[in-house]
RNA sequence: ACAU
DNA sequence: AGATGT
C-alpha cells in the first residue's frame, strides 16, 4: 500500500499521534510494552482502534484530535451501495492463525466472525469470508445484498468457484480444509445472485471490515 | 506488475 | 522484513 502517515503509540505510554517515524520510534524505544501502529489517516486508525474493541478514552481522543486528514464518507459514494456487508480475513503469520467476519459497511457493526483456525492463509482467509458472507446472507432471503472484499484474489477464486490454495496440509488444519470443501461445495450448489465487488482501498481507504492489525 |  | 496469490 505504500507509505503509511499515521503512527498511533499506546500502552505504556500517553497514548498519541506521530507524523514520522523517527518521532514514533523515539516515543516507544525505552518503553518495553509500548505499542504503536501505523495508518494513511486518521480515520482509519479511529476505525482500526474502534474493531479491535478498543475502548481507550484517552486513545480515541488523541487519535480525534490529530491534525486533520480528508473524512472518507462511504455513503456518499455511490459506488458502495447501502446495507452491503464488507468482509476481511486475516492472519497471524501468513500461514498462521487465521480469521475472518463480515460488517455492516456503513456501521462497521459485526455481522459474523469465525476462527481462529491453526495454519491457514490470508487469501483462504478472504475466500472463506466472502462465501460465508454469500451463504449468511441468502440464508435471510437477502438475495440481493452486495458483498466487498479488498481481495483480487479471492474474488477470482469465488467467481471460479474453487480455492486455488496452495496451503499445506499440517494436521493441525485439516478442519480448515474441511470449512474450504464446504465452502466450494456452497458454491456449486447455489446459484446466488449478490454481487461481490472490489472494495478499493486506494481511493476509500482500509475496508470497514479489516482488522486493523497492519 | 497488481491485490492482500 | 517475510508470506499468499494471479
Ligand atoms: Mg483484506
Ligand atoms: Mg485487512
Amino acid at each position: 500500500m505504500g507509505k503509511r502517515k499515521w503512527y498511533v503509540v499506546w500502552e505504556g505510554t500517553e497514548p498519541g499521534i506521530c507524523e514520522t517515524w523517527e518521532e514514533c520510534r523515539q516515543r516507544v524505544e525505552h518503553v518495553p510494552h509500548a505499542r504503536y501502529k501505523s495508518f494513511n489517516t486518521r480515520e482509519e486508525a479511529i476505525v482500526a482502534f474502534r474493531n479491535n474493541g478498543d475502548d481507550d478514552a484517552a486513545l480515541i481522543r488523541a487519535i480525534a484530535n490529530a491534525p486533520t486528514t480528508t473524512v472518507v464518507n462511504y455513503a456518499a459514494i455511490p459506488e458502495i451501495y447501502p446495507g452491503s456487508v464488507a468482509v476481511d480475513g486475516a492472519c497471524s503469520g501468513n500461514p498462521g492463525l487465521m480469521e475472518y467476519r463480515g460488517v455492516d459497511i456503513f456501521s462497521g457493526k459485526e455481522l459474523f466472525r469465525q476462527g481462529p483456525y491453526p495454519d491457514g492463509t490470508n487469501n483462504v482467509a478472504e475466500f472463506l469470508a466472502i462465501v460465508h458472507a454469500l451463504a449468511w446472507l441468502n440464508n435471510q432471503g437477502k438475495t440481493m445484498t452486495a458483498v466487498y472484499t479488498d481481495s483480487r484474489n479471492a474474488l477470482l477464486w469465488v467467481k471460479k468457484k474453487h480455492c486455488n490454495t496452495k496451503l499445506a496440509r499440517t494436521g493441525r488444519n485439516e478442519k480448515l480444509f474441511e470449512i474450504i470443501a464446504r465452502a466450494e461445495r456452497w458454491l456449486a450448489t447455489h446459484d446466488y445472485k449478490n454481487f461481490v465487488i472490489k472494495w478499493q482501498t486506494d481511493k476509500w481507504g482500509e475496508c470497514p471490515a479489516d482488522f486493523g492489525r497492519k
